[in-house]
DNA sequence: CCAATAAATGGGAACGCTCCCATAAAATAA
DNA sequence: TTATTTTATGGGAGCGTTCCCATTTATTGG
């Protein structure tokens, strides 16, 4: 149980004076004396004072915390953003309140209340690979609060976005593994719900396309990105008795744990196959060999949703902005896919 | 700028009733009427209503917030400690708010305000390499608000702490190095003024002295933990006369990081020079050689800090508890100790 | 049928602070 | 010296709740 928190009234009974004096003092008021201001300060500081931000933030209706909603925290690709949205929020004055739904949409929705009982001044989201109602995040918008997506988006909602250019990505994923020869390339990809999947699968189909590559449906295996689950796809493809010669992965941790599978298998990579993943998490450089992948600015698109927002946030509701910002990928080849590839980083 | 949120008076208004009547039936009270209630729960529904935490916070001066404070987020460990004990505060009821210092005692100092003035209901902490003083942490004990430590922690506060045996981690892992034949054995380690350094150099230590190895303080680095200097260091190592033939590093990203320079430095490991490092991180089974290192249950330290801090803070000050939680490592064996060892993980 | 008890409701204070208005004290002008 | 401005201080309301006490209304017993 905690104890009694000096307040501003303890510091003015101590002084003879005015609480509200006491609170000119300590907030830089111009109309304090000097004096009086000096005493209040030394007395506060022996007493611990600290102010109570959440008297302040009733008063203001302004809590100073910004809400961030993310599916999951296994892959290092959340964790980064909240690491980086975190320092570009303390920039700002602001702190974050975290909550991650474990890719459940209920989780998902009673999370949402919390953040709104919790006087968030304006939300970063993600949502599960499960969400495809909206109305729990469309009551921050009629309540004024603003919300910013990234990564994973709602389409039919209109407010600010920061995605990556994953149509193109996947574009210039698939082209690579053409250029070095590949002719069956099979892409595991998630579920049809979240938009990154249906980018990415197009950008694949199109790459094919431009090289007038057959697209051959059971080379594309679309999953919940439950990554136990990779073994069983990737065994399923070298299965076929016309197996792909190179798979291009949703992302880092499907394409890593596929490149465990098939040298189970004694496969060569990447003669015999040839993976490429997206996103470029930090053990990709690491494994043997070396994961080729699409890089994304992580810490940017933690960052830009963070200033999006905070712009937002000072921003009358009428004049609300719902630009969606886009931001590119980049190839990092690596032995996955090219031997002996010396690589940039 | 946030509308106005709809509030008990906004329902009472509507519905020709009193705040107090609108507060029992939101909160379950016995003396209400059900219909009456049935009318306020469908009203607030309607409206959108959400209680507002931070006057609720304000009058039972309880934020349900825990805050968090680490000393970095560039390794795995902190994120993956934040992440569990996250997950832990929310079953219990919290939410948490994180600072991260960037290693500098200055940021730790300011983040202790924020916290403060955010009322938070206790503390959990590991501090950065920089910290000797530590008042501002002491202000808390103080005001009653419970701290406890982990990983990095305060000895001469006395405080419930959650940390692992590094002294019989560190023995473990250069016993280990000594049993598959090494003799001359490195240590990099981090600042003496943590006591995971002094521990794991103990460890060290009297591992060698039990297998009658002599101490030569030219295989002992202790360095400031920033990453980038690993490779002055491990090339130092390798240009001594009389080189060593494995190196014990404080933690996984040193280790790793170790490892690149060994390769570029056309050695073989473990043959000429084997690696061992502390923690698992999740890159550590990737890399190639895969890395032995002694890992940390490191859900259980995120989650232990939570229950115990939870604990504190529904005791009454004097019946504070100062239990140590030491909890254990285990040795991973892998590649880079010992050449084509199946790994049981 | 009226007193006594139970159930339901209303109103005020309080949590710690800021902000506005009123007042008091000091400094300047006439 | 008195009026006027400036500077410094005090007091009250309000932010959105809960909790306590008082009051009203409904229910039960004699």
């Amino acid at each position: 149980m905690k104890k009694h928190q000096t307040t501003i009234f303890d510091i003015a009974r101590e002084l003879n004076i005015s609480k509200s004096t006491v609170s000119r003092a300590l907030t830089n008021h111009p109309n304090v004396n000097e004096h009086t201001k000096k005493l209040v300060l030394e007395l506060a500081e022996k007493m611990d004072y600290q102010r109570n931000m959440l008297a302040i933030s009733l008063i203001t209706s302004k809590s100073n915390t910004i809400g961030i909603m993310v599916p999951e925290f296994r892959s290092s690709y959340f964790p980064k953003v909240v690491v980086a949205a975190q320092e570009e929020a303390a920039l700002n004055g602001y702190h974050i309140i975290v909550s991650q739904s474990n890719e459940s949409y209920e989780t998902e929705v009673a999370n949402t209340k919390v953040m709104l009982a919790s006087q968030v001044d304006g939300l970063i989201v993600s949502i599960t690979k499960e969400t495809l109602n909206f109305d729990h995040l469309k009551v921050f918008q009629r309540k004024g609060i603003p919300i910013v997506f990234f990564n994973r988006v709602c389409e039919e909602m209109i407010v600010p976005k920061v995605i990556v250019n994953d149509y193109e990505g996947a574009f210039k994923a698939v082209e690579h593994l053409i250029l070095t020869g590949k002719k069956r390339i099979a892409h595991l990809t998630g579920p049809s719900s979240l938009s990154i999947s249906k980018k990415r699968l197009n950008g694949y189909l199109d790459a094919l396309k431009k090289h007038d590559i057959p697209v051959d449906d059971e080379l594309i295996i679309s999953y919940d990105l439950s990554i136990n689950k990779v073994n069983i796809y990737v065994k399923h493809l070298l299965s076929l008795k016309n197996p792909p010669d190179a798979i291009f992965a949703i992302n880092d941790p499907t394409a890593i744990q596929a490149i465990q599978v098939i040298k189970q298998h004694q496969l060569k990579i990447p003669e015999d196959i040839a993976i490429i993943g997206f996103s470029d998490d930090y053990a990709s450089a690491l494994i043997e060999p070396s994961l080729s992948t699409m890089s994304q600015p992580i810490e940017e698109i933690g960052k830009s949703a963070i200033q999006m927002l905070v712009e937002q946030i000072n921003r009358d509701v009428e004049n609300w902005k719902a630009t969606t910002k886009i931001l590119e990928t980049e190839l990092i080849i690596r032995n996955s896919t090219v031997k002996n590839h010396i690589a940039k980083y």
